[in-house]
DNA sequence: TTAATATTAATTGCATACACTAATACCTCT
DNA sequence: AGAGGTATTAGTGTATGCAATTAATATTAA
C-alpha cells in the first residue's frame, strides 16, 4: 500500500491540479474527458470524478453537456479574489499575532531574512517568490484555526500564479520586502491591529499592481499566461 | 427545459444537501450509493458524482473504499468554524459599512425591527431564527465581494443547523437581539472598526454558548442532533 | 462467554456500452 | 457567395457489469 490508498480519480485530479498550478494548463484551456482518459491510461469514469472535484473546487468551470474549461480569471474577479484574500490574511494575522509560539515567530523571521539576503545578493527571483509564499503561509498557519487556514490557503492558491508575477515587475520585489518588514515588526510588537492593517494593505496592493501590469501589457488578454506571463501561441 | 439543465447528479446533490441542512440526515449518518440510487430512481453513477461533489465541499467525508458519511462536527472543530466565521463576518461587515447603499441599509434595519417585533409579541422562534439568518446574510452580502460572500456563506451554512439551537436556549434570543442592535448602530454610524468588533464578539459568543449547551446536555454526544437537537434513537 | 479467525455478503472503484446533446461540416437554395 | 437548414461527428451523461475491498456473520479455540 505504498500509494496511501490513492484512488485513480485522486491520481488524475492531482496530476491535473499540478498542471494547472504549474502552468502547463492555462486558464481557458479545455479539458476533454476522453483524451485525458487514455493519456492517463484509465477509463473516463475516474477522469470524470476528478473533473467533478476540480469543478467543485472552482479550479475549472463546467456546465452541463459542455466540456470543462480551466477557470478564467477576468480582471474584476481577480481583484475581488485579492481583496478577499487580503481580508482573510488580515483576520489570520490578527489571531496569529497572539497565538504564534516563539518558535513559529523565529521561523518566520528566518524566512524573512533569507528573503532579504536573496535581494541583497541579487539571487534567483523564483527563489524569492517561494520565500514570499512561505512567509504568508507561516503567518496564516500561525492562527491555529484549521477552518480559517484552509479557507485562506485555498484563496491564496488560486491567485498564486498571478501573485508570482511580481518577479518580473520592476521595483516590486523591494517594495514587497519593505511591506513584509512592517508586518513582521507589528507581529513581534504584539500589535495585532497594526499587523492586520499592514498585511491587508500589502495584499491589496499586490492585486492593484497586477492589474496595472495587465492593463499595460495587455496583448489580447487571452494570451496572458499566469506562469510564463505570456502564453506561447498555439501550434 | 423546465429543469434549467440540471443534470441528474445535480438533482441528487441538491436533494442530499437539503436533507443534511434540513436535518433528515444527521452528522455521522452513512450514505450508501446503492440505496440512494434506487431511492431517487437513477443509477449509481450520478449518485456517485453527487457524493464526490458533496465530499469536496466538506459536507460529507469520504475515504477510498469506505462509505461516505455526513460530516461530523466534534466540539473543537465546531468552535473553530465559529471562530473562522466570526473573522469572516467581521471582514465582510468592515467592508459593508462603507459599501452598503441606503436601500441595503434600510432593508437590513427592516429585518432587524421585524425580529424585535417578533420578540416583543412572543412570536414563532423559528421565524426569529430565519430573521437572524437573513440579518447576517444581508450584512455579508453588503460587502459586494463575491469571493468573500461565497466563502463566508459557505461557512455560515455549515454551522447553520447549530446556530439555530439558540431558539431553545433560555435568554439567548434576547441577547442575540441586543448584539444585533450594537452591530446595526455601528454600521449606521459608519464605524467600520466597531462593526467588525461587534459582529466578531457576537458570532464567537454564539459558538461558546452552543459549546456550553452541548456540554450540559450531553447524553452520549453522538446523539446530539443539530436540528431536532436530540436525535431520536434508531428504530 | 469472549477473542480470534475464517467465511460470506454488501458495497465500492472502475470499465464499457449506449443514449442524448451540442458543435461542425455539408448541402441547398436564393 | 452567403444564409439557412440538415446530416455528421465529437463529446457528455447515464446505466450496467465485474473485480477488488470492506463490513458483517459465522465458526472455532481458549
Amino acid at each position: 500500500m505504498t500509494d496511501h490508498d490513492l484512488t485513480q480519480a485522486d491520481t488524475v485530479r492531482l496530476a491535473i491540479e499540478r498542471e494547472i498550478f504549474g502552468g502547463q494548463l492555462a486558464p481557458g484551456d479545455a479539458l476533454e474527458e476522453g483524451r485525458l482518459a487514455n493519456r492517463f491510461g484509465v477509463s473516463r469514469t475516474p477522469v470524470r470524478e476528478a473533473i467533478t472535484q476540480l469543478a467543485q473546487a472552482g479550479l475549472i468551470t463546467k456546465r452541463a453537456h459542455k466540456r470543462a474549461v480551466v477557470a478564467q480569471l477576468d480582471p474584476s474577479t481577480m481583484l475581488e479574489l485579492f481583496e478577499a484574500l487580503a481580508e482573510l490574511e488580515g483576520a489570520a494575522v490578527f489571531l496569529s499575532t497572539s497565538r504564534m509560539s516563539e518558535t513559529e515567530k523565529n521561523a518566520l523571521k528566518d524566512i524573512h531574512e533569507a528573503a532579504a539576503e536573496n535581494l541583497r545578493s541579487d539571487g534567483d527571483p523564483n527563489e524569492y517568490a517561494d520565500l514570499g509564499f512561505a512567509f504568508h503561509q507561516r503567518i496564516v498557519r500561525g492562527c491555529h484555526n484549521t477552518a480559517l487556514i484552509d479557507t485562506t490557503e485555498w484563496l491564496a492558491l488560486r491567485v498564486l500564479p498571478y501573485r508570482r508575477f511580481q518577479v518580473v515587475a520592476p521595483g516590486r520585489l523591494q517594495r514587497n520586502q519593505t511591506d513584509h518588514d512592517a508586518i513582521i515588526s507589528a507581529i513581534f510588537a504584539g500589535d495585532a491591529e497594526a499587523a492586520r492593517e499592514e498585511i491587508r494593505r500589502h495584499t491589496l496592493e499586490q492585486g492593484d499592481a497586477l492589474m496595472r501590469f495587465i492593463a499595460l501589457n495587455k496583448t489580447s488578454h487571452a494570451d496572458f499566461h499566469p506562469n510564463g506571463l505570456i502564453k506561447e501561441q498555439p501550434l
